[in-house]
Formats: structure tokens, C-alpha cells, sequence
DNA sequence: TATTAGCACTCGAAGCGGTCGAGTGCTAAC
DNA sequence: GTTAGCACTCGACCGCTTCGAGTGCTAATA
């Protein structure tokens, strides 16, 4: 592709985005000052439909970018503006307000982003099977019931409401608890297994059947931390987007946005593919392939790397959303600890702007985040 | 209004809410064996236009039912069909996979709803500011951090990270703890305020510097527990309906549910209503009021009275629900302790069918809910 | 007096034809 | 290689007609 079809290109695109009306080769000569006559543009065009880039609604109307235009757009042409200050402080004010969990904090990005873009935005939770256990605290609430808090490495803190046998009285839950913890913590959430915790039954010198159920309850616990959660908000902004003027594409895409553990492992999927390539193209440009496979897997990402991913219309593998374009990032807490978050909108999206809303979003959360962490799990950071 | 009117309404309405379209006094006559001519039929229709039960979208259209309509359809003409026993076996499945937590029990009766109905569901969460505090503990997490969990007289448990001076230690953050525990056990949610908590200070020999930030926080947790939390489901199905064709509409009902604390707060203004209306019948109908002002108010609310309240279109004041209709109930726990649960729906809802399962979907929350508080909070449940 | 058959009338929905205009592709000239 | 020019396409829009389900009114009927 000559330099030529991609400026011509860029400016559909563009156009395209702001109007949301096919681009026709005069209104393309008049709106931006290329130095070509109409017809020359008709004939560029025309090639750039042959390649694929371009598609007519019909005959005798404008174009408008195919997904493989819009590829091309994200990939080469678009410009990246640099984020107002305005909007720095903002966002940085908005994930400042003294919120304590990590949770909130994440929720609360996931709102400004549908605020900021009048799109979905979806956030995850991060992925803390690589954090190791801290504290296992068993409180009992009343005879039968008790309440167990975990707290990891990352300095989160977890809790779940158990039912225990209401014949153990509280000394009793409280040496089942310091065996629990004896035995568990400095371990990875991933390498605690039922197993694992079961074993402890034999520290305990209380009958198996009193000590069994708050075990198996425990490993519950322990195991729904790992769950990650999933916060979307801008549902109901979506509708005012001319794409949405149709009822139908707008009811199977709420439908398919509902499964929010669907998207939520789309998201995974794409960021696993995201790390394959990056590592992929270090291999290839930098020939250091040993010098990584030496160092651990985590620093052969550097920060510089652009760190979001695009997925436009047929690319997106959910059914439901074909017509849409999904962005991700992926935030970092130190270097183990990452989580995702993204935008959700129609294909026809202002993707320079979004990206680098989502990116500065990212980046914020990673620090308010960290900050929060900062006091605790010191290791986890380098 | 005599009952041929009543019978020709009620068939309006059955044939509107179905077929979505006017209904003209042709097909009505064939459709419903009434053993008058379409001519008297229009006879009537025109009189109950006059009245108001009716409107015509244009001069030449059939007709179909005004908010006057509706709610004379709701009630006098309506009937309540029972549940049937594979619904009422599958609600309390539902409900009684062993969920823990009030909270998931109430997330899970609104799903149910939604995926019944179709429409939107509303859960609250009950209203504990009439519950007591039964228990309060401060955990030391880690220097500077802490959880505080409480425990209501109801049995439900909440809990909240806060952060502490770091220099406290475990052993002076407990004593904090006791004294807190000390002062306000047993006391009523709604009868501790700040000045209450602070109050604490007095009685601990510690430096005031450092107790305030955690009295301050014990405070704002005791106080969040009286937060009314939101459950919706099925907004993604609403769209289905052929009154959401209007893209428009559907965009301004979207932004009108998305300020959930509206809805709460509007859902309780109506059970308020409810209520003030069901004693007003009382003083009328029963001459009772003597005796009922003697006994305790909660006991003024027989069982058997229709324990649901619909507000239809213009009713409803809430902006952007003007044509939408809102059925709720509310769902009790023992005596004391209630929430709401409701559909929201186009005003062209099988009402009957609709209200049958609200309500037992209610009853059935009830039971649920209550089963769980069974073993504790004794006293709250007469 | 209440009911009904009959009839003229209304009005939106749907189908049709014509015009308009923004767009195209092609060709011939620059 | 670029561009002016021209014939062509096709959806959007407008006005017109037809169709039919519905109405209100009136006069005849039980």
C-alpha cells in the first residue's frame, strides 16, 4: 500500500467515524485539503475496495472502512493525542477518594471509562493465583456460623460467611483456625488444593467429623478468591450510538454482554495472545531469545511496549458481537499481579482518543492500586 | 360502571396485552363469545372512552386501555391465577441451593424474576436500622490496617477494611474493640450516631489522637450497614418487547433505571404508602381503630391482605417510567424486617400472571431468608 | 328502550411512480 | 499519471392512490 491510499484511507476512516454516513470521493476533496482531484480519489478508492480495505452499503453510495480498514487504521495511521491535563487530574482525583479496597478502585476506573467514552466499559478483578497466603483469620460469629477473612500477600483481604457444627465452641474453632494457618500460609493460592488443606485434620485432635466441614469451608474461602470479578458500566449509554438505532443488533448485543463471564475470559484469552506476540516479535527483531528465556517470563514484557489490544468487528470471537470493536489493557500491580480492563463500542469508534483514555485509565489504576499496596507485600513489587 | 362495561374492558384489556395492537370492536366480538353485536360493543367503547378507561392512538384505530383502564383492570377484573407446582417447586430450588448470605438469597430471587417474567426485576436489601447491634470486632490485619465485622441481632453479618494509626498494636486495637463492644451492644442501629461512638473514647487510656480514626471508622461501618443495596435483572430482555421498537424510548427508560438509589428510594416510598392505605381501610371497614391503636403497629397488617402494590404509567413518579407499570411487594422477615422485591414492565403486562409469581416469588424469599435467621435473632421473629 | 344492521366516513399502512442528488465507473483529453 | 466530463445507479423523499379495519350515526327491529 502506497503512501498515497493510506492518507486517503486515514481521511474515510476519519470521516467515516465523525459522520457515521458513507464517504463519497467529493466530500472527501472538499472536507480535507489532499492534493488530488475527485476522480483521482475514486480510482485510489476503488483499488483500496479491491484490496479489502473499503466496502460499499451499495452501489451508488460513499464507502466505508471494512474491518480490515479499520485494522490497517489502528495498526498504521491513527494518532494517539496526548491526554489533557484536565483529564489527568480528573481521573487521578476520581480514583483518589480515599476508597480502601482494591476492589473499589477498580469498579470506580470501570465508571469513569463509560463516563469519559459513552461506551461499555468492562474491568476485571486482577488474577491473584500467583499471590501466596498470608493470614487465615476464623472468627466465630454465633454457635454454627463463623466468619473466615484471608488476607495475601498483595495485601487483599477476602471473606466468607461459613456454616460450622454448631457443637464447636469457640476455643475449639480457634485451634482448627492456627492449624489452618500454620500449614497454609506463605503458600500459593494456586498450589492449595482440597488435599492440601484436608491434611490438616490430622494436627487437630478433635473428631474428623467436627474439623471436616470447617476445612472444607476454608478451602471455599480460599479457593473464591481466586474468582475474579467482573465490573461493566455505560449499558445504558450505549443506546444513544446511531449503530443502536436498530432494536435487534441492539438486543443480541445486550444478550450477549450479559454472559459478563464470557467477555471476562475473552478478555484472558486476549491478553495471553497479546504477551505470545510480543514475545513472538522480540524473537524476531531483537534476536535476544536466550537472554529472555534465561530471565524470568515476567521482565521479558518492557513497560515501553504498547500495551493495548484491539479487537474490531469479525475478529471479536463472541457471538453477539460482531459488529463491535473491544480494546483491553492490561493494568499491573508490581510485576505479578495484572488485571484487565477495556472499552466496548461500535466499530465505527474514535479509537485514538479511546486508546489513549483507556491507557492513562490504566496507568492510573495501576498506581492507585499500587499505592494502596505500597505498605505491604513489598515483595511482590520487584 | 355496570357490568357489561366491566366485561367488555376486562376483554379489552386481555386482547390489547396480548396482541399488542388497538383493538376494535369487530375482532372483539369474534375473539370473546360476548353475546352482543359489535355495534352495542362500540356503543359501549365510546362511553368508556368518555369516561377514561380508553383512548384511540387516531380517529379511525381501535382502542386500547388508558392508566385509568389499566388500573380499573388491576383492580376489579383482574384474576390471580395460581402458581403452578413446577414453578413453585422451582422458585424454592432456586432459592435454597445453599446460599449463605440474606444478600445472595435476594440477588437470586430478582434473577429468578427476571428470567420468569422477562421484565425487570428490583430486589432491595431489607432495612436493618430497627435491628440491634449484636456484636463488634476489630481485626488487626496488619499494622495501619484492620477489619471491622458486626453482627446484627438478625443474624446478618457485615464487615469493612479500614485504615488504623500504624502505630496502634494488636493488643490496643483490641482493647478499642472492647469498649466498643461495651458501649454498644444491644443498642439499635438507627439510636448509634457519632456522638455515641465517640463517646467511647472516655472509657479508653489511650491518646485521643489515635482512637478517634478507629472510632470514626468503627462508625462508618455501623452506619453502612444500614445501606439498602440494589439487585436488578433482565434489563438485557426488555428489549424484546415490541415497546422498546422505539429506540428513543428504550434509551430514556435505560437512563431512568440506571439511578438505582431512585428506584430504592422510590420502591420504599411506596410501601410506605401501602401502608398508611391498609390502615386507612382498616379504620374505615373494620371500626377497628381503637383496638389497633392499642396493639403494636406491625400487628395491624393482617397476613391475608393483598401484600402487593402496582403503580401504572402516569403514576408512577419517577421521570422516564411514564409508560412503564411497577409491581411490588414487600418480602418480611419475622415481624420486623422487611424489603422490596418488584417488576418493572411495560405497561402492557400480563398483570395477573405477573403479580401471581411476584408474589410467591416473595413468599418464598421470605421463608428463604428466614430459614437462615432461624437459629438466631429470636426475638425479631415475634 | 335497548339492540342491531347498515352505511358513510376516517385515517394509517402499504404500494407506486417520479424527482433529486450524492455517489459511482469509464473514457478521453491534458 | 491525473483530471474533467458524462452517463449511470440507487436510496431517500414526496405525493398519490388503494385498501381495510375501524369508527359514529341513524333508522329499523325486538
Amino acid at each position: 500500500m502506497d503512501d498515497r491510499k493510506r492518507q486517503i484511507l486515514k481521511a474515510i476512516v476519519d470521516d467515516y467515524v465523525e459522520t457515521a454516513e458513507p464517504v463519497g470521493s467529493k466530500s472527501l476533496v472538499t472536507r480535507h485539503k489532499l492534493g488530488f482531484s475527485s476522480a483521482t480519489i475514486r480510482h485510489e478508492m476503488a483499488e483500496l475496495e479491491e484490496m479489502g480495505y473499503l466496502e460499499k452499503p451499495h452501489t451508488s453510495a460513499g464507502r466505508m472502512p471494512s474491518d480490515k480498514g479499520y485494522r490497517a487504521y489502528v495498526d498504521n495511521m491513527m494518532s494517539l493525542p496526548e491526554i489533557s491535563s484536565d483529564d489527568a487530574s480528573a481521573i487521578r482525583q476520581y480514583l483518589a477518594n480515599n476508597l480502601d479496597e482494591a476492589r473499589a478502585l477498580i469498579e470506580r476506573a470501570a465508571e469513569y471509562l463509560a463516563g469519559k467514552t459513552d461506551y461499555l466499559s468492562v474491568a476485571l478483578t486482577p488474577k491473584y493465583s500467583d499471590s501466596s497466603l498470608e493470614q487465615i483469620k476464623i472468627m466465630m460469629i454465633e454457635p454454627g456460623r463463623a466468619i473466615v477473612v484471608l488476607v495475601l500477600s498483595a495485601g487483599v483481604v477476602h471473606d466468607r460467611l461459613i456454616r460450622i457444627p454448631s457443637m464447636l465452641d469457640e476455643a475449639q474453632l480457634d485451634g482448627i483456625a492456627r492449624a489452618v494457618e500454620r500449614c497454609l500460609v506463605g503458600k500459593k493460592l494456586d498450589d492449595i488444593t482440597l488435599v492440601t488443606v484436608s491434611s490438616v485434620a490430622d494436627e487437630i485432635g478433635l473428631p474428623e467429623a467436627l474439623v471436616n466441614q470447617v476445612l472444607f469451608e476454608a478451602y471455599v474461602a480460599i479457593k473464591q478468591t481466586e474468582k475474579i470479578e467482573v465490573y461493566m458500566d455505560g449499558k445504558h449509554r450505549l443506546l444513544k450510538h446511531p449503530e443502536f438505532r436498530d432494536v435487534e443488533r441492539a438486543n443480541r448485543f445486550y444478550n450477549a454482554v450479559h454472559e459478563e463471564h464470557m467477555v471476562a475470559g475473552y478478555m484472558m484469552d486476549m491478553k495471553e495472545e497479546m504477551e505470545e506476540e510480543i514475545a513472538q516479535n522480540c524473537d524476531f527483531d531483537l534476536d535476544c531469545v536466550e537472554e529472555l528465556q534465561k530471565a524470568d517470563r515476567a521482565l521479558s514484557l518492557p513497560e515501553a511496549q504498547p500495551s493495548y489490544m484491539v479487537r474490531i468487528g469479525q475478529e471479536i470471537a463472541l457471538s453477539g458481537m460482531e459488529d463491535m470493536s473491544f480494546i483491553t489493557t492490561t493494568y499491573r500491580i508490581g510485576k505479578k499481579i495484572s488485571g484487565q480492563i477495556g472499552v466496548i463500542g461500535p466499530k465505527r469508534m474514535q479509537y485514538g482518543t479511546i486508546i489513549s483514555q483507556i491507557s492513562f485509565v490504566n496507568k492510573a489504576l495501576g498506581e492507585a492500586v499500587g499505592r494502596q499496596y505500597a505498605r505491604n507485600g513489598e515483595e511482590e513489587r520487584k
